[in-house]
DNA sequence: AACGAAGTCAACCGCTAATTT
DNA sequence: GAAATTAGCGGTTGACTTCGT
């Protein structure tokens, strides 16, 4: 579909909708020589006649590099259960801690996908059907959401759990506790040695 | 085949945090 | 230190697809 103009007369009129391959070749082309940065400046320059917020999310999500699209493992969805358990609504952090995924795809994953199972779990569990649903109800209770940007508040519940948010923006599970060797693991090394723990740790 | 409901997912919006000037 | 700018996040929307009748 061809992106549609929106705005005033008075104002530039931006693009918005659905990219195209030209628009996204223009934005790769962009950022290979010159960086993923400036997305204001990278969206004029490149002769792209979007917001620089939306040329930031298509990079991210879509263009970049090592993108990993569809076809979310039961190894994946175990973990993103077991994060979202710990983390509550924190896509990028974890996203961050499945290679190739972006908080976006996650997070319409959690809402089409496992929201709708642990809503069956529950359901399952009111009528007292003890079944594998429950057991994942078990392990997936459902968690407050959580205001965007707090950076302090961001923190509490990882500092609760022994850990802190690094600069980059994951999360290192800290010191003085059994997870202090995880935050220098990445992707699936990383969520295998969580999983390990989890069952005879905290989390339940 | 036609239609509406439900599901999916790309993209936008509003906000805060971080960085730069 | 204050103001302006930029980056990043999570919630929400809406177009499109699939499913059921």
């Amino acid at each position: 579909m061809a992106p549609k103009n929106v705005g005033s007369s008075a104002k530039k009129v931006m693009n918005k909708g659905t990219w195209t391959a030209e628009e996204d070749q223009k934005l790769s082309q962009y950022i290979e020589i010159h960086g993923a940065k400036r997305w204001e400046i990278a969206a004029a320059t490149a002769g792209l006649n979007r917001c620089g917020k939306s040329c930031r999310l298509r990079w991210l999500n879509y263009l970049r590099p090592n993108i990993k699209r569809g076809n979310i493992s039961d190894a994946e969805e175990d973990l993103i259960l077991r994060l979202h358990k710990l983390l509550g609504n924190r896509w990028s952090l974890i996203a961050g801690r499945l290679p190739g995924r972006t908080d976006n795809e996650i997070k319409n994953y959690w809402n089409s996908h496992l929201n709708k199972k642990i809503n069956r779990a529950m359901i399952e569990k009111t009528l007292e059907v003890p079944t594998a649903a429950v057991l994942l109800r078990d392990r997936t209770e459902i968690t407050m959401p959580q205001k965007s940007g707090a950076s302090i508040n961001d923190q509490v519940g990882i500092e609760a759990a022994g850990g802190h948010v690094k600069e980059n923006g994951n999360t290192e599970l800290a010191a003085n506790s059994e997870f202090t060797e995880l935050g220098s693991c990445t992707g699936l090394e990383w969520a295998n040695k969580f999983l390990e723990l989890d069952d005879d740790a905290w989390l339940f």
